[in-house]
DNA sequence: ACTTGACCTCAAGCCGACTTGAAGTAGGAC
DNA sequence: GTCCTACTTCAAGTCGGCTTGAGGTCAAGT
């Protein structure tokens, strides 16, 4: 079925063969096992390394997301720590959303310096407070 | 007026002295001076230090930061970088909130194992295309 | 005069996340 | 049987972003 070669992981995801292997070290991917050597991955190893990637650039460390998708775990404790991450989340989005308008503004503001701009300047004291 | 040591800054921001110094030293902030060996910061540096955590927050790199906001750029080419900037930034909010729904339904989800529940599955899709 | 405390410099170290390189193996094509 | 290609391991290196430590300066307090 949908068995595959590390090769064909790399080509498909676009991730290198390097991470893969030190992904599965870090206990990430990788469960299905071994042919001879070489490591066996099935089709689920797409979906982990998307959650990885977004995980990555929500600003989880890898031992944060390896926790959260281990299947091993307590799932008391995962609920938990998931809750908290959302929320984490959550305020980390809601500072980018400022940022984000920020920026748009200041691409598109008049002023000579962006520290200049009223506007600009307000948005700055949202992210302060 | 508002002349600060290194020391209140740390006090006020909470942010180390060795960071303040290393920002110095890459050009983010610290413009006023030194009075005799020490230096001097004013209020502005407040301002300067959330855009630096924020913009961290947002993936930036700091010579990304720093290049977003010297005041010594060509101002085209400043708003040429924050227009991309802005956009990136947008990608971003939009995947993270798409991670941040999905971590929401799995902490609240009854499935045994999160992979195994179709409403988080359908999230994944999303992030993979 | 001397200690204390806050500041300084500069070089080296550390952590996370990988990447690179050297050296080996396993299976198929010719 | 030997060459190619795709894989393997393991140790060391890299990069960004700081932190740590040793050793020095300077102003104020006692």
């Amino acid at each position: 079925m949908g068995e595959l070669g590390i090769g064909e992981v790399v080509r498909r995801s676009g991730v290198p063969a390097s991470t893969l292997r030190y992904y599965e070290e870090r206990g990430l991917i990788g469960s299905v096992g071994r042919r001879g050597l070489t490591r066996v991955f099935d089709q689920g190893v797409f979906q982990r390394l998307a959650l990885i990637s977004v995980g990555r650039a929500a600003g989880f460390t890898l031992d944060e997301i390896a926790r959260m998708f281990a299947p091993d775990g307590r799932p008391q404790l995962d609920r938990a720590l998931l809750t908290s991450k959302t929320d984490e989340l959550d305020a980390t989005i809601r500072r980018l959303t400022v940022m984000r308008d920020g920026l748009r503004h200041a691409a598109a503001c008049p002023a000579p310096t962006h520290l200049e701009c009223p506007k600009f300047r307000r948005l700055l004291e949202r992210l302060t407070s």
